[in-house]
Parts: structure tokens; sequence; C-alpha cells
DNA sequence: TGTACATCAGTGAACGCGCGTTCACTGATGTAC
DNA sequence: TGTACATCAGTGAACGCGCGTTCACTGATGTAC
């Protein structure tokens, strides 16, 4: 083997996390592949050395984030899941605050890609719904099923809506309604309670977590 | 004026009908010109004749969705408005239901172009708020302005939700869960009460009204 | 009433452009001996 | 240790294609006389 083994993973790697930001800017149509590589520091012929085509890299970069645990830190001061506390009022804050609906690319392909994959292939709509089901399981049913849905269903469409409005008063307006009423819905208090370790920061400073750097 | 004076305004509001058709399938980039053209049963050189650019039918194609008063005629049963009954739970039930689901052609936009306007021009974002206005107005706000953005967005999240993902019993869930909820927070009955006329279908057996037709 | 004309909706060939994909080639690297 | 080689990640020219847009033209229609 001449390259060492984790040269291809590495840049492949480099090249879905490309694909993922610019696909959740433009969409999947307005993004070309040379503009994916040159993103990623490369040139757009070798990305069939890696890919067999936009399609399958598209299916991949819409993989996993739910299931990557660090999908929303610095959002809203958001800290790495432990495991032990509740999360669902956490999600709930982090995933309509100002610094989500600003980060759009790094945020959940929920938000940003919806109508776009619900024209695609059945591969995109399987990593749709994964990502909506590891949503739900983060919220927990705690409460009931349809509950959580209903939560999951505010935080998605307050986020849609906002974004493709352009009136950022009515948005703020509508996320922060969103938020009470699924805090409400998940019987969760509207504050947050203060951080039990105050060694990371309290408020969101230095930008939302940039994931692959 | 060798043509009557309504000729060219109908061939433009077949045009607009046949692009809002198409955008809602497949999305602004997934359409051609001549596409649309084709579907107004036209050829593709007249289309300067109507609009400026692509970007301006599109804004076009968007507007008066909630302003126009047939849009829900036939989901789930749903009569015309009479001014009278409380729209709210009929518009929540009408909006959530498998009719609506199903008729993407005919669907609302904010459920079949969110991340396609998001990325559009300011034009295309005003008509999208305009839209979303207009819901909040159909809905009302007797039980407050927070529960009526917070129903507005159960609709549209489980909506768009259910129609990105791949699993139809899933979205099924979803979409009862959000009516539930829904109906909940407006403080109205769960079962629609039974027409008081009946000259009317009751159930929706000839499919979604086609506007324009 | 009939004819010539002006208007303009609609046609279809042509344009330049950017895209996804292919492919012959380059060159950096690890291995064999 | 040093050299020849095999591998394969990455390069960049080339391809065919469909798109948005333009434009010279056609032809259907209402009006003037």
């Amino acid at each position: 083997m001449p390259y060492p083994e984790h040269h291809a993973r590495q840049t492949r790697t480099r090249i879905v996390e490309s694909a993922r930001k610019l696909f959740n800017r433009h969409g999947f149509d307005g993004v070309s592949i040379g503009a994916i590589m040159e993103e990623a520091g490369l040139t757009h012929g070798g990305f069939y050395r890696h890919f067999g085509s936009k399609g399958d890299l598209y299916a991949e970069a819409l993989d996993c984030f739910f299931t990557n645990p660090h999908w929303a830190c610095g959002w809203d001061g958001m800290e790495p899941f432990d495991g032990d506390a509740e999360l669902g009022p956490q999600v709930v804050r982090a995933y309509l605050s100002d610094a989500h609906f600003e980060d759009v690319p790094h945020s959940c392909p929920m938000v940003a890609l919806p109508s776009d994959v619900a024209r695609s292939s059945p591969n995109a709509k399987r990593a749709y719904r994964a990502a909506f089901e590891g949503m739900l399981a983060v919220l927990g049913a705690k409460h009931g099923r349809d509950r959580a849905l209903a939560i999951a269903a505010l935080c998605v469409g307050g986020m849609v809506i906002a974004r493709a409005s352009d009136d950022r008063a009515l948005g703020d307006e509508l996320r922060q309604a969103a938020t009470k009423v699924a805090l409400e819905l998940g019987g969760w208090p509207q504050k947050a309670p203060k951080p039990r370790r105050t060694k990371g920061k309290r408020y969101n400073s230095t930008g939302p977590h940039q994931p692959g750097r």
C-alpha cells in the first residue's frame, strides 16, 4: 500500500464535511462537484476515486447528525452530552437558538434541506428519517410518544419557517413561541438551570462547534 | 389591440399555475422553462413575453396560497370558508390530512419549498412570509399569539418531516400526533363536528380542488 | 361589407455556459530485494 | 542502505448535455377606412 491506510479515509472525510456545509447553504442542485472539491482543497477530477456519484455523496453528507455527539456544542452554550442530565430541554433550547438559526453551514439538515430531500433518492430520505429518529431518541418520551413527536415537529417547523421568511423579528418571535410551547409540552422549566460545572463557557462566545476541524 | 385584453392574462395565469405545480414537485432548479411552458401548452420561446426571468415567475408562483379561498377545498372534506364557522380546527385537520400530504402539486408551498425559498431571492422569502401570516390569520389568536405561532409551526413541521422521510407509517403517526397536540393547544375538540349542510360531500371522494381549472 | 394594415402572442433555431462524468496521465509513497 | 518498482490519490483536459436567454420570424386577431 503506497499511501498510509488513513490517507484516503481522511480525504474522504474532508470531502463529506465540505459537501455538508455547501449542501446546507445551497442545496443539492446549487452545488457543483468542483465547488465541493475546491472547498476540500482538491480538484474536481479526483472526486470519483472516492464516490460513485454526486447523489451518493449527498446521502452520505446527510447521515449522522443526531448521532454525532458534538452536533449542538456551542449553540446556546450547550455542553457535550454527559449521558446523565435530561437532554430534552437542552436540545429544544439549542435547536431553536439564535446560534443554530444563524449557523447555516453546520445546521441540522432537517432544517436546511427538507424540501430538497423530499424530492431526492430513497437513500436521502432514509438519512432524513434517521436524523428524525435520532432527535426523538434524544428528546425522550417521558411525557408520551405524541408529545415527543409534537416537540420535534415544533423544533423543525419553527426553524424552517424562520429561515424561509424575510422578517427576522417574526422569525425570532416564532422561535421563542415554539421554544416556550415545546418546553411546556415536555413538562420542562422555562428557564435553563445553572450549569453544575463552571469549567465550560456558560454562553456561546466562540461560535458553534466546527465538526471535523 | 389585436388580441382581446384577457388573452395574455389567461396565458400568464396558465403559466403560473403550471409553474406552481412543477416547482412544488421538483423545486426551483429541478424545473426548466421548457417544462413549465410545455405543461401550459406552449413552447419555451414565448416565456419572456410574460416574465422577465425564471426567478420572477418563481416569486409569483409562491404568492397567494392562503389568500386563495379555495386552497384547501377537498382536503379532508373541507368546504369553502363561509366566514362564519371557526376556521382553526378545520385548517389544522385539512393541513395535516392525508389528502394534503399526497397532493404535492397543489400543496402549500410552505411545505413543498421551504429550503428552496430559504436560499432564494428576497421576493421569494417575502412571499413565504406572506403565506405564513395568512395562515396565522386563518388560525386566529383566541388562545394567544404564542399558541397560534406554535400551532402553525406544528402544522408545517409535521408535514415537512413526513414528506422528507421514507417511512410512511412514521409520517402518519407524526401527522396524527401534530394534529392532536395542535387541536389541544387551540382549545378545539379532537373530533370534527358534523357539517350543518349536507349538500357538499362529507368525505373527499373527487380529489382535491384544482385551482384555475 | 370587404380589404389592407398594425399589433403582438407565440414559434423554434441558435447562443454561450456550467454541469456531471470520463480518462490518460502525474507524482508521492511504501515495499521488495 | 540504496535502488527499482508497484500502487493509487490526485490532476486537468475533454466529452456530451441541458439549461436560461435571445432573436428573427410567423400568424392570428382587431381596427381603420
